[in-house]
DNA sequence: CATGAATGAGGTTTCATTCAT
DNA sequence: CATGAATGAAACCTCATTCAT
């Protein structure tokens, strides 16, 4: 009756273990691998698969919010760790993109692709959740000047969104490699500098994303 | 019976009008859109479609390698028009980027992600021609202290190739002044400096790029 | 260990609850309702529905077999307190076709639809015992010149069975009422009458039912 | 582009085949005959089933338009080559029940039956069709003194629809000749007479229906 | 004995590709 | 050479049934 009822510890066991197969797969072939490729690496059948996540969806699903999970408690950290606003930016962005594989690439690009998801009133509280702590630490690295005034916590999530992806043509286990590479390339572009050109775009401020 | 002999005037434009909406289709809802729906855009029948591209494969090759066509010309241009290295990169990117919509990323992102293209002879010879104008650029700029040294015309494309793609989250008619912000911030982030942090990852270079 | 050995009070409740509902949805949705629909609206878990009936044969088996015992002890009743053959066949129309529902048709549909039951000893027992109640009655109608001599109980059954179904297009709510609609209308046309023309098709006898 | 664009001519036969294959085998097994069944039985594959009909819905909705078609051309000419409208009556009844297999019950039938089909227009459109020409021969039937006055169309097209269904138990060559017998039977049901018992439940009419 | 998780067969539907007109 | 019909493999999803807790 209580959707949100302990599962039997089994079941559990078998939950976890599809979303992180789910998440492996996804970010590899993107979201439209086959379920039987999904519960078979996951050890279960695809009737299992199913009675846990009644369609694609609600599996995509899981693996979003999940990964949602995972980024905010790693800004929080930064945040709450760090006394110096850059200084917990680059950690969360290395953390964030490193350890945890893809968390942060999926996360916030699954929160806006797949069109259904942009109405989930969980996900959109998750993301709302993450742009809060990302909003205060920008502003306050700008405060410091050490962030471009002309950028915002849009344009960090953004990027972060669009260069954490397999990355074509380069061997698959030099991606994670690669998007750290390219996150550190990032935020330098990110710094503030004496003189710069103006930014070409229109600003892409919180309120853009979605 | 030759495979290159001129098609007639109307097959032309038949093909011609083909690679144009796959190129959109693709560049918007991924590589595998139905082939039924590329014949139905383009205005001929499924047949047809099959006459002129005998299968999937040969249909994005062919966007690929069109692709690919224009951005080496944008390139060329951009060396041959503009004397500093540092000018004829920055308008490399704004008109790849730009003008040509998602020619670029397409061109790139497709060179490598769709395995069998790899091994494509013609592929493969367009990228060499294409990385080694950018290489040539990059290190010219590298020379007259314009680009950071620990950088390569492989890191450029390949960040290209991410960033050139539809913005999660944004209206899709954000994204080709979405793309233009982050290019722009990506240059920044290419750019020397009188003292930065080193780069974390192993370098990427050409030779990596397969 | 004894098949017939009683139940537990709780699990025989159970038991006539399963019953009760599975009679209804099949009644309104047809034969392939989903176990678990059963279970759940039933209140018990599907192992406890499996428990109890070990497929969905079983299932259904129990419910043609609970309507024949009350249809049985109607048509029993009706021969039992009226002296006038025809009015007990009257009564027994409308008592079964009315107060229990939809009883009297599933039973005699399942009798036969199911082809499995067609061969069910405790069914084929159960259903000469109301033909030959249905049989006297008729028989003895007719030598009473209330019924026409050239159908038979074969023939009432049969129409019972097709008339005592959801009506389609109607709202759910008419459907007793026009069932008791349209076995009036029925009954009219059995009755004998001075000069009728004769019926078509072959005869269709006690024999004929299966 | 043009939607009712004339069919190549194999086509239209393989059409043609696949709603007789789809007539017969709803009519015997239910509407949910596994649509591979329909294929097989029709002589063609699954893609082609699913090319003239893309789901379940329109094939059934083929099958019941055709039906209804077939239906409409009975009544119509009955009713143009029988002065009397008894007679007429009795002409549909018969050739609607038997010369067409189930046509007339499947038609009736489907139209309500299948909740999607009860809004679609074109059926609606039929079904009054329909409707019109027994609801003009019932009344002068009436007139004539043929007919109860407590009857009506709607009457009528139900009984026929409840009537006009496989037999339970009965081997499946005789349920026409069954059908014609009890649909014969109806008629006599529906005859006016000198003295008869009152109607019991809610006058029927045209409008209840839907 | 009740529960609800897991299994897997089978039905539905989609689409790349081939081929008759 | 264009058209659009036919094919069939593969993906999705739903349940009946079994079995561990």
């Amino acid at each position: 009756m209580n959707p949100d009822r302990k599962l039997r510890a089994d079941a559990q066991l078998n939950r976890e273990q599809i979303i992180a197969v789910a998440h492996a797969l996804i970010a590899e072939h993107g979201a439209d691998v086959p379920m039987e490729e999904v519960a078979r690496r996951a050890g279960v059948s695809i009737g299992t698969l199913y009675r846990r996540f009644p369609n694609r969806h609600e599996l995509i699903r899981g693996v979003a919010l999940n990964s949602f999970h995972q980024v905010i408690a790693i800004a929080r950290t930064a945040e709450d760790e760090e006394p110096d606003a850059w200084t917990a930016l680059t950690r969360f962005v290395r953390e964030a993109g490193g350890d945890l594989r893809l968390a942060a690439g999926l996360a916030m690009r699954f929160a806006g692709t797949w069109a259904a998801l942009r109405d989930d009133p969980e996900n959109l509280r998750l993301r709302a959740l993450l742009l809060k702590i990302l909003d205060r630490l920008v502003r306050r690295a700008q405060a410091d000047g050490k962030v471009r005034n002309d950028v915002s916590a849009a344009d960090l999530s953004m990027m972060m969104a669009l260069l954490l992806r397999p990355m074509p043509g380069l061997q698959p286990d030099l991606t994670p490699a690669g998007a750290g590479r390219y996150l550190a390339l990032m935020l330098e572009g990110l710094r503030a500098r004496p003189a710069t050109d103006p930014l070409p775009a229109p600003e892409i401020t919180l309120a853009d994303l979605r």
